[in-house]
DNA sequence: CTGAAAGCGCTTACAG
DNA sequence: CTGAAAGCGCTTACAG
């Protein structure tokens, strides 16, 4: 069965395709007897505009292309949930890539998109990404990128991201007030721009409040598939290493709760002999005993305010208008659960 | 800066369109020389082919539409992670809608994808779906489409499925054997066709054991958003209900770990007071405590294996030649953790 | 080995 | 109010 072409409405009513292809649009020149049989025979021939000639002439593909470093991936899925659900409002369908966490599949990807003519790209860039020249070529041709969560400071677009230097300072600020005086960290891995700030967010927390920073509370965790048991591999290190530390601050509840895990199975009571505080307010985390205080980070609104942002570059660009990009900062909370200590009065 | 086209590498050569084209798709009748001349302009140029023009006169659109009930979903992410990676191998991408477990959404997406062209269609029903139309009238346009997880068996299609009501007969047996004898079971909404088929092998397992099957021991959950909360509020009302129930084969690992953390927190003993078995092997099973056995269903190579199937029938078609819609089954496994007790020898 | 021409299905400036 | 015509960028059957 070949699809139903405006010839063929035209063919059937007797009239011109170009008077077709007006009454569909609604076109004011048409009279309103044509427009009623034009729509009458489209709807019964089950006519569908050929979304391919339709982009070719209007040079928009109504589509746009999200690169991310994992679909399986609480907060990323919920990201793309947000993406998927204010795209579909605003008519724009969403392809979605994944970087797998690295550089050379995202460059790939971003030329993928670029040659299916995908009207804009949302990004959060791979781990091991430092190089932004893919990224600066898709500005360059006028095609509109925002970043989302992982971004980089460097690239001039627009960004939606949390505060994360002050998230971190907050939760870390936390463990001080319930008590805790040496506190470690588990960062990220050491090039995104996330868990560098998160790192330096707790050392300022440290200092502002006069505890001394030592690097070798300090561990790295790479937060990939294996982060569940990179948390309960860092726990049982950290035990080993140093007898002293009474707080945690952790880069991802993912990794903390793997912590909590090896906690429980070690018998360290968490929060009187360890507090801890995690990141990103994972469903989990308040279904682990103990449950975990942690920060809320908004992966549905960062998805949704991701593309609004982007609907509205591309809207201004269609008009001509000059684009000037926007960092979006979204709030985060700290959310108190039991893995650390209630807060004490403040001396 | 304006895409480039062939027709300003011809003009920059001073061939015809006609050469650069066929230079560029290696066809065997261009002298070496203009293929090579042809070649470095195009990279010289950065030409990219507009894929608009290419997909209207070759009526492909290497790209495939997948509609799934829920993107924030352990299992349906890693199915999508399957898709994703076999497509990009074969030069597909991939459209992601999501259902929210709506049939009035579900009809939309599959119209919207028609009209963009897809080539084919990848989905997994939603808990709402009873009518098929939708999904048969793409089949009657020749549009390849492979259904996954939830899928309808009345509609003639490939699927992608696992045997759910073996996987279920063994998860209850495997109760049976380690010495339950009232065993209760927290099923999936009425409609899937696989909470369907889980009921039937719990209920057959019990039936060939010689046990007798107890309406009131089925508890129903939709295992939407809440379903963690789900198994915390059916473990609690089983409780009221039965105090004799001495194992609960549950639905899905979600709802499992809902109701481990309920009976941890009341002081019921797991597997000693019940014993419990999940479906999916989430990761999380494994973190919890007590760890719980489960069984494992293969998220990524279902995803693979229904993209694969999908790509075949596409070549097929442009072939010319017939689809033979195929059911492929995976295997499934059950393993055995600590929310159950070691096998009995059986009498 | 090269190229003129038709055509994919649509939109839109222009003429009447 | 209607329609002939050009053109988006490509592919391919055909002629030379």
């Amino acid at each position: 069965m070949k699809p139903v072409t405006l010839k063929q409405i035209a063919e059937t009513l007797n009239i011109s395709i170009t008077t077709v292809s007006k009454a569909l649009k609604d076109y004011p020149d048409v009279s309103k007897k044509t427009r009623r049989q034009v729509r009458e025979t489209a709807a019964q021939l089950n006519y569908r505009p050929n979304s391919f000639a339709v982009n070719l002439r209007t040079r928009e593909s109504k589509t746009i292309g999200v690169i991310i470093p994992e679909v399986v991936h609480h907060f990323f899925s919920t990201v793309i949930k947000g993406i998927i659900a204010q795209a579909e409002k605003k008519g724009y369908l969403v392809i979605i890539l994944q970087s797998n966490e690295s550089y050379e599949l995202e460059k790939k990807q971003i030329d993928l998109l670029l040659s299916k003519h995908v009207d804009g790209i949302l990004i959060s860039l791979a781990n091991g990404t430092s190089d932004f020249k893919h990224i600066t070529d898709v500005i360059a041709q006028d095609k509109p990128i925002v970043m989302f969560d992982k971004i980089a400071k460097i690239v001039n677009c627009s960004k939606v991201i949390i505060d994360d230097r002050k998230a971190a300072y907050t939760a870390t600020q936390h463990l001080i007030d319930t008590g805790c005086r040496r506190i470690a960290h588990f960062r990220g891995p050491l090039l995104p721009q996330n868990s560098i700030d998160r790192f330096l967010g707790y050392k300022k927390a440290l200092l502002d409040n006069n505890l001394p920073y030592d690097p070798t509370l300090v561990y790295i965790c790479d937060c990939s598939d294996m982060s569940f048991e990179e948390g309960k591999q860092n726990a049982a290190q950290l035990l080993e290493d140093h007898d002293d530390v009474d707080g945690i601050f952790i880069n991802t509840d993912m990794v903390a709760i793997g912590a909590i895990t090896e906690f429980n199975q070690r018998g360290v009571k968490i929060p009187e002999d360890i507090s801890i505080v995690g990141f990103s307010n994972w469903f989990m985390s308040s279904a682990i005993t103990p449950s975990l205080s942690t920060i809320d980070q908004p992966g549905y609104q960062m998805g949704k305010m991701a593309f609004k942002q982007l609907h509205k570059e591309l809207k201004a660009i269609k008009k001509g208008k000059e684009v000037y990009p926007k960092i979006i900062e979204l709030d985060t909370g700290l959310i108190k659960r039991n893995s650390t200590k209630t807060n004490l009065v403040k001396t």
